[in-house]
DNA sequence: GGGTATTTGTCCGTATGTATG
DNA sequence: TCATACATACGGACAAATACC
């Protein structure tokens, strides 16, 4: 092995600056490692003869050292001294700044998006006839506050300070249990209750369970955009279960497209709102159990019912636990909260135990907590009552101005359910046409195209919600639709 | 089409009842058809017919039958009646109460899973040396409660009651790209910081970026399992890297394995708890820079040196934008948070703005603002400083007590960093007895088995965390694990 | 070639100004 | 305001490595 090269640096440190001691001397030897001044395998000064040189004590430079060594610039021998590493310097040396261009690119990239420009929030919107969104004061602010508080005092919550588990039995899963029995006929365990960090989160984890080369799901066409960009970031194929030509079209793509996994909104169809018959329900329960495919049941939304009472869940007609029941609270409470929840049947609870053994939610213990007492101190069904009293006022409102206001220009479905109006428009444009002239009035409404994924969506078909706009604004929110499309 | 039998039932509705009238009257009827007494054509009696019948008005009995028309029971066949639809009686019949049975099952097969039995919570411990968990009562309570309140009281939040997106700029996004270029040299724009729900979260979103059917994880052997678990369910293949038998391994092993994505934990190699030195850094870039390969540094941790300074990032270093860094505030705020944050390289924002275009974050609106402001306001800096000391504290204490204890018969690594120690225990015990035998004595000690995919692990090796233990459980704990290895 | 002196890193305790609560 | 904690810097004591006689 070559004798180590002892090289004597010319340092110098300043006793004045603000800049430690030991940063200073270890600054300098660095940036002499990366620049090659000190070359791999030269041997630092010592401690004490470097401390002599520029007047330092010792352990300083033994700091500065240090720094050095565990950075791996030097290599530390013991008792005998410190060798410099290989370092590339080359690497050291080159820029870091290219982020800002290969940024800069895909910004521009972004903006060439169709969905991306149709979507981001550009411009003045006056009307916004969103079908997801909530009114912006309806967040029940002070009994979160309150609720939070009441779970925050309890003298340091020893929850907050270890990982909990999906297995684990907590608050949230027993309250959902119980509610879903009561108002939804749903019958499980709570442990068959996981909690979600929404309804992304809850279908990505469902998919988790199935095999993306063996599985295939069947889709709702129109449906969910959502569940097929989940889907597809996750290798899923999916095949098309027609939801706006009748059951009896959807019943027979089951036969023929003989999905494993069928995705369906049995309460309140997204988009179309139409509700799925008693009998169809039990025609599709016995087709799974006889084919070996479950169904997800998203029951979302099914708080708003507008002409009757709430019809139960499908996950309480199951006799074979073939339905995966998925809800959330982001129609009632909050979008933003982000949680979300599945009832598993048994046999995919099992898989879901292999499969995520130990693992951790995705939604906070804090956040479960207080929405548990948010239910269990009775906010949630007042909460419920309230939304969606609300919700009925602008339902009406807006059905009344928009049969005053286009007759039979236009055709409404979905007016049993939910937060917005299925509508097709008569008057020749299509929805993209339909979309900018109400854009140019300051009114959204929103297309259905990403609704489609096997075929193009119907040109005219355009949704209108009523779930953020205030009342008042409907009836001018209207007009100035007629204005675009009528004008 | 065979003529409608026109049924004639008897109904009696009890005026004293709490159950509201029309709903009587609904129910009886939809149990005379689930039943069968009501067959598939049979014409219902006229709403006014049986209003009179039975005395109520014949608006009640209008919401009965529009009840039992939504839910598909029966037909309106408008200006003629309601008729029977078609039902399968023989399902409606069926138990529901096939769940029991199946779950108890599904609990069974559980109980038979090794790694079930070894975590589930059973015994009487003690001594919990955990390396992840924090101290129970380490929680800011008082602060996040006071931030919550702050951000509850701005009048009701707009952001509570619409959809977020992964694209939108928060307060959260900010503050993290401020705080990390300050500590941890990390140089990005925060639209290139993602909120996640926690690690696990963010490995998936992270995975969903690449292509199970191309790209290959070369994961570090022993590392950590989560990475593992997820990439499984995403259907990913792994390779080893190995990171205990030192750089030149590891490196040797990218050209052997040839991974399109790199998992590693640059400054604590979890669970060996070594660094990864300065040369190895470059040569790892340049590597992922030669053969199109991305790098994932899990930071996690970074926050706890015992010895020296914090070293800056890989992905400071990061000159070609191969590095995803990623970390999260389990180990020093709180594990089930549930909030965990990745940077990606500009090709890979792009990526994530193709695949995950306006999707919700998982991450509550809410939590990201609370810890926006307990960044801003200074309280994550003083609870690093804080949680470091305990850790400090507790990492010298455990030294001290298992060297006085053990002397020779163990050998400790990983003594720089982190939250536990990497033992091996020279007693001629396999890990399982090592840590059976701990259990006995009321002291969990874990096991590295599962930080292994492509080969047994070594068959002394254990963690023995201070994380979570008191400081004066410390010194007992080993003494009782004395007990259990050396009596 | 073995003993000794010296050099070297390493581990202490301590002083001081600054920041924190 | 004050007590406390912390980062920084210092010097001494020690032991291993090395050089020298």
């Amino acid at each position: 092995m070559a004798a180590k090269r002892r090289v004597d640096l010319m340092l110098h440190v300043d006793n004045s600056s603000s800049v430690p001691l030991y940063q200073q001397v270890y600054e300098q030897i660095s940036s002499a490692i990366l620049t090659g001044s000190l070359a791999a395998g030269d041997k630092l000064t010592s401690i004490r003869k470097l401390s002599a040189d520029i007047g330092v004590s010792h352990t300083t430079v033994e700091q500065a050292y240090l720094q050095l060594a565990t950075e791996g610039l030097v290599a530390n021998v013991p008792r005998s001294g410190f060798v410099v590493e290989r370092i590339d310097t080359e690497y050291a040396a080159l820029p870091r700044t290219v982020n800002n261009q290969a940024l800069e690119h895909a910004r521009e990239n972004r903006n060439r998006d169709a969905f991306f420009a149709e979507n981001k929030t550009g411009g003045e919107v006056r009307f916004d006839f969103s079908y997801a969104n909530l009114q912006p004061d309806s967040f029940p602010v002070d009994t979160w506050r309150k609720l939070t508080n009441d779970v925050l005092y309890r003298a340091h919550c020893p929850e907050l300070a270890r990982y909990s588990s999906t297995d684990e039995p907590n608050a949230l899963r027993d309250e959902l249990a119980r509610y879903l029995a009561r108002v939804r006929g749903v019958s499980c365990h709570p442990e068959q209750v996981i909690p979600q960090a929404g309804t992304s989160d809850a279908l990505a984890t469902l998919f988790q369970l199935f095999d993306p080369g063996r599985d295939v799901l069947g889709m709702e066409e129109p449906g969910y955009s959502t569940v097929h960009e989940v889907a597809r970031r996750l290798g899923f194929s999916m095949v098309p279960l027609p939801s706006d030509q009748g059951t009896e079209a959807f019943l027979a793509a089951l036969d023929e497209q003989r999905p494993s996994i069928i995705f369906t909104t049995p309460s309140h169809q997204f988009p179309t709102g139409t509700l799925l018959p008693f009998d169809a329900r039990t025609r599709l329960l016995r087709w799974a159990e006889a084919n070996d495919a479950y169904i997800i049941e998203d029951d979302s939304c099914n708080e708003f019912r507008y002409t009757t009472r709430p019809i139960p869940s499908l996950q309480s007609l199951d006799a074979y636990g073939r339905v995966i029941y998925m809800c959330n609270v982001s129609k009632v409470l909050s979008p933003s909260l982000r949680i979300a929840y599945l009832v598993l049947p048994p046999t995919l609870l099992a898989r879901f135990w292999d499969r995520f053994n130990f693992a951790h939610p995705n939604v906070s213990w804090l956040d479960q907590e207080v929405l548990a007492r948010f239910i269990a101190e009775g906010h949630w069904d007042s909460h419920v009552r309230k939304t969606a009293k609300g919700n009925h006022l602008r339902h009406d409102e807006l059905m009344r101005c928009l049969r005053e206001g286009f007759g039979g220009t236009i055709g409404i479905s979905g007016v049993d359910t939910g937060m917005h109006l299925y509508v097709t428009v008569r008057n020749g444009m299509s929805q993209q046409d339909l979309l900018a002239s109400a854009l140019e009035q300051n009114v959204k409404v929103y297309g259905t195209s990403r609704m489609w994924f096997s075929k193009p969506a119907p040109e005219n078909n355009i949704m209108i919600g009523f779930s953020a706009i205030a009342l008042s604004d409907i009836e001018p929110g209207v007009t100035a639709l007629k204005q675009a499309w009528l004008a």
